[in-house]
DNA sequence: CTGAAAGCGCTTACAG
DNA sequence: CTGAAAGCGCTTACAG
């Protein structure tokens, strides 16, 4: 591989002039910019980034860190689509991406904080989970800018989300435009900020038709399919059972399907049914699933041009929000008995 | 952040004493070693990695090399997994992972070629696709050593695979050993090696019965749930049907098992079915599906293992086959009446 | 066992 | 507009 200097001196100037013209400075003239482009191109240079990283001061990577456990790792289906979205908007900029998947919060101190210190990282977005209070702990001790994907900044740090309020808000009305009334929800315990939100969105939903939710129509689940089946089966078998079933998130309204099925309902005519996330088995379902898709891509270009923002000198954003979509798919329907309001 | 120069001021030592010690070179008394470690760990003081990698001449990063276009991108269901094993096992040997889902091969010469000439990597593992040839070529072309997980290393890389053909003969003997005779297969075109391999198991578990598979119970899919329910359509919908269907993917078994249901059999009484992977969907059907599971995990961890031995000076090993795992759920069982061999 | 010196391949003031 | 020199923070021979 050429060095600078090989360059410069196929090109008869300086390493100094060779820099210039990688780094589209000014102060060379057309004919010596030309000269030294066409050496570049003619013997495929490309500098260094182990060298430019040292003198610069910048390593022209950014971390991606998602703190988790094994058990929650695999539990957010869009991971791999907000990888895809950060790299892709880091890469525009000139940056890759570093992945550090850190382990539970007492490793923190380990791999994670060696990696900060290590002087590797431009920036960092750091992804959202229940135990990412420590690991902001470390960024916020570092000088390199970071971007949080999710609620809850702890701190002065830009955050990204999607607008769970929104999409609970337009699932709401979806249903309440469907001839709806007696709207049940499945919520989860704990309740991390995003589901808060959809609760949130929920209600406001309802509060619009002069509405409240029943505290008798919320129950929760733990997120996981069978905890969806069983609050499902707790709702279905009461004397009023509900006509629509938000679950907060598509695992749980799958189960929920399954309860209504056992029970021999028909979907969506005996009970309608909305999700949250659109993971692949929401479009799988028979009948396929009523969801608020994630905008994943979208989620981790935003964290990404805020990062990047943030590098190249811009002042600091507040939290964006990124517009969800509300897919309507056969699970929901008008009640087969609408009621009045 | 200190550099190297101010903790050798705070040791009374020189510069070239500190580097010693944090690299656990010999020729340092115990006492000065001490002395050093003390400061060291006194002041949190990490290496910068910048300045490491341009005089060591190595950059302790790895590249994680994903081509992909964008319909193919998430169709595999073990990428999170094998980033996982690759992160922890990379870790362990003091490399940090650095991800390039490279877009489709004619951008290749872009991003892609950039990054492996900008000099960043110490070794890459390319994850392979059906368009991985071009990337293997820019690999080669560099003197850094890299592996492949997958099949049909294009070169002399060393590659790391699961069982695919293991994993296909435990799933024929399972089927075989609960009295099934009549087996039909639901495979793919195109059909890339992996899915070949899960072809040449399945014939070979049938061989060692004294079976052949019947080429008109081989049909082909896409690798889409709907492309396996019109694939089993076509197949229970003859005089003399199948009492089990290996598909060569979960996705495809799930639309066989549709198209059962849909037909008023019941899996496995009337059909067992069979896929491959364990993607999330396998054990929320109903019946769970009986599927082989891919080892995600191990292959990531064997690459990184493989890749940090080559690193490190060890002799390139062959390729490397990492066992898959037959989970045996309620979608296989005994047919109802059991058929003479 | 210890340290002074040179060097990794760039960039950054600075002088011309 | 151009280039000589110093420096980024380490490691690597080499001399002592």
């Amino acid at each position: 591989m050429p060095t600078i200097d090989e360059i410069a001196r196929l090109a008869r100037v300086s390493p100094a002039t060779v820099s210039k013209v990688l780094n589209n400075r000014p102060y060379v003239s057309p004919t010596t910019r030309a000269r030294v482009e066409q050496v570049i191109a003619e013997t495929g240079f490309v500098p260094s980034l182990r060298a430019r990283g040292l003198s610069a001061r910048r390593s022209f990577i950014l971390g991606l860190l998602i703190p988790y456990r094994a058990d929650q790792f695999f539990a957010d289906p869009h991971l791999l689509e907000i990888m895809r979205g950060i790299e892709a908007e880091a890469n525009r900029h000139g940056y890759h991406l570093l992945l550090s998947t850190a382990r539970a919060p007492r490793e923190a101190a380990g791999a994670f904080s060696h990696l900060l210190r290590s002087d590797m990282l431009d920036g960092a977005i750091l992804v959202e989970t229940l135990d990412v209070q420590p690991f902001a702990e470390l960024l916020r001790q570092r000088p390199a800018p970071w971007v949080v994907i999710g609620y809850a900044p702890p701190g002065p740090a830009p955050a990204v989300h999607a607008d769970d309020f929104g999409g609970a808000l337009a699932a709401t009305r979806h249903l309440l435009g469907l001839g709806h009334r007696r709207l049940a929800v499945i919520s989860s315990t704990p309740r991390p900020s995003a589901l808060d939100e959809r609760l949130r969105g929920i209600r406001a939903g309802l509060a619009e038709a002069g509405l409240t939710l029943d505290s008798a129509l919320l129950v929760s689940g733990d997120c996981s399919l069978a905890s969806g089946e069983a609050a499902a089966a707790d709702l279905l078998d009461r004397p009023a059972p509900p006509t629509a079933i938000v679950a907060l998130n598509d695992r749980m309204a799958a189960g929920a399907m399954r309860a209504a099925i056992a029970r021999g309902l028909e979907v969506p005519a005996d009970l309608s049914l909305v999700g949250f996330d659109d993971i692949a088995l929401a479009s799988l379902l028979s009948p396929a699933l009523t969801t608020v898709r994630q905008p994943g891509y979208c989620l981790g270009e935003a964290a990404a041009a805020t990062l990047c923002g943030l590098l190249g000198g811009q002042a600091p954003t507040t939290a964006a929000v990124i517009p969800t979509e509300l897919i309507v798919r056969g699970s929901s329907g008008p009640p087969r008995a609408p009621e009045r309001g």
